[in-house]
DNA sequence: CGAGTAATTATGCAAGTGTATAATTTCTCC
DNA sequence: GGAGAAATTATACACTTGCATAATTACTCG
C-alpha cells in the first residue's frame, strides 16, 4: 500500500521549477513582485520556503525566470492563432488582432501581471532585454502581417509608411487589451475584437471584416 | 540674525502634505507601492518617519492620497490644452490627441506611476472608484469631442457608433502612450502625435491633419 | 518675553523579509 | 533490502517594515 504518512514526493526538477514559477506568476499578478514572498510562494507551492533555494539561487533569480515564463505564453497564445492559417495574409492578419482581443491573452491577470513586472523590467537589464526583443518581435510581425495583407490587395505601402501603420495598429490592440483587462466589466464578449478589427481596418485601409465572416 | 542651529522648521499642514505626496509618487514611481517605505518617503521629504504619522493615519492613507494627486495631475495636463481652444470642435479634438501624447503625460514616471498603482486600484474600493470615474470622464470627453466634431462635418453619428469610435479612439491614445511611456527612445519627438491624429482622423473619418498645421 | 501648544524628532517594538545552514526524508541502484 | 545521494524540510539570523509612544523643539499669542 502507498504509505500516505510520508512527508513530501520527489518530483523532477522541471516540474518543481514550473509549479514554483506558476505559483510566483499568481502571487506577483495578486500583490506585486514585492509582495509575491518567498514564504508566500513556497505556500502556494505546497512546498517549504527553503525548497525555492534549491532550484533557484535567489528570489531575483526566480522572478526573472517567471517573467520569461509569462512572456513565452502570452507570444505563444498571441501568435499561434496566425500561424495556423494558411490562407490570405489579410486572414492572417485578422486572426492575429482577434487572437490578440480575446481571452486568453486579454484577461485581469495579464495587465496585473505587465503592471507589476514594470519596474523591475525598467531596472534590471535582463528583463529589460527580454521586454524589448518581445515588443519588438510582436511590432515587426504586425508590421510584416500588414505588408503582406496591403501587397495583396495591389497597394503596396513604403517602409516609413509601414512603420507608422504597424505602431498605429499596435498602439489600437495593445490600448484594447489594457482597457479589456482593466475594466472587464466594461466590454461585451467579442466586442473588443471587433472594435480591434474595424480600426486596423479604418488604419490601413484593409477590409478585415469581410475575412472575419468567412470562419 | 537667523538660527542656522535649529533641528527643523514649521511648515503649514498643507504644504508638508504635498512634500509628503511628492515623495511618495517618486518612490513608487521608483520601487512601487511596497517599495515606498514610510522611512524612504521620509528621507526623501526631508523628515523624519514619524511624522507621515502625523499627517496620515496610516501609509495606506498617504498612498491612496498621492494616487488621486496624481490622476489630477494627468486629467489636468489632458483636459487643459483642449478646454483652452475656443475653435472649432475639430480644432479641440486635435488639441486634446496632441496634450494626450506629448510630454508631461507621455513620460516614462507616468507609465511607472500607473503600473505601480494599478494592483492597489484593483484591491482598494476608493482607489478603484477614483479610477473608473477618471477612465469614464476621459473617454466621454473623448466621445463628445469625436460627436461634435462629426455633426459639425454633416455626419453625425448614432450611439453605439459613437460609443465604438470613441472606444477605439481611446485605445490607440492610451496605447501610443504606453508605448511612448514604456519605450521612450522607441520614437522621434512629435512621432506619436503624428500618428495619433492620423490614426484618429482614419478612424472618424475627421481630417484633423489640417487642423493640426493651423497652429 | 515667556508659557502653552502643536509640529517634529527620537526611540522602541513586534511582525515579516530574504537568505544561509543543518537536519531529515525519499528514492535509486546494486 | 539497505547504503548513498539528492530532494526536501526545519531552524536560525540579520535586516527591514509599519506603527506606536515618549521626548524635544519651534512657533504663537497674551
Amino acid at each position: 500500500m502507498t504509505d500516505e504518512r510520508r512527508k513530501f514526493k520527489r518530483e523532477s526538477a522541471e516540474a518543481r521549477k514550473e509549479a514554483l514559477i506558476l505559483a510566483t506568476l499568481e502571487l506577483v499578478a495578486e500583490n506585486g513582485v514585492r509582495g509575491a514572498t518567498v514564504r508566500g510562494i513556497a505556500e502556494r507551492a505546497d512546498v517549504t520556503q527553503g525548497l525555492i533555494r534549491h532550484y533557484f539561487s535567489s528570489k531575483e533569480e526566480l522572478i526573472i525566470a517567471a517573467y520569461e515564463h509569462h512572456m513565452t505564453a502570452m507570444t505563444d497564445q498571441t501568435f499561434a492563432p496566425a500561424a495556423g492559417v494558411d490562407g490570405t495574409a489579410l486572414a492572417r492578419l485578422t486572426a492575429f488582432v482577434n487572437a490578440s482581443l480575446t481571452p486568453p491573452v486579454v484577461d485581469p491577470r495579464s495587465i496585473a501581471l505587465w503592471a507589476s513586472f514594470l519596474n523591475k523590467v525598467q531596472q534590471d537589464p535582463q528583463m529589460k532585454a527580454t521586454h524589448e526583443r518581445t515588443y519588438a518581435y510582436f511590432r515587426d510581425f504586425l508590421e510584416g502581417l500588414i505588408a503582406a495583407a496591403l501587397e495583396e490587395a495591389g497597394r503596396p505601402a513604403a517602409p516609413a509608411r509601414l512603420r507608422q501603420l504597424a505602431i498605429a495598429c499596435n498602439a489600437v490592440i495593445d490600448g484594447l487589451w489594457l482597457e479589456g483587462g482593466a475594466l472587464p466589466d466594461a466590454f461585451a464578449p467579442g466586442e473588443l475584437a471587433d472594435i480591434g478589427r474595424q480600426s486596423v481596418a479604418a488604419i490601413t485601409g484593409l477590409n478585415l471584416e469581410q475575412e472575419a465572416e468567412k470562419t
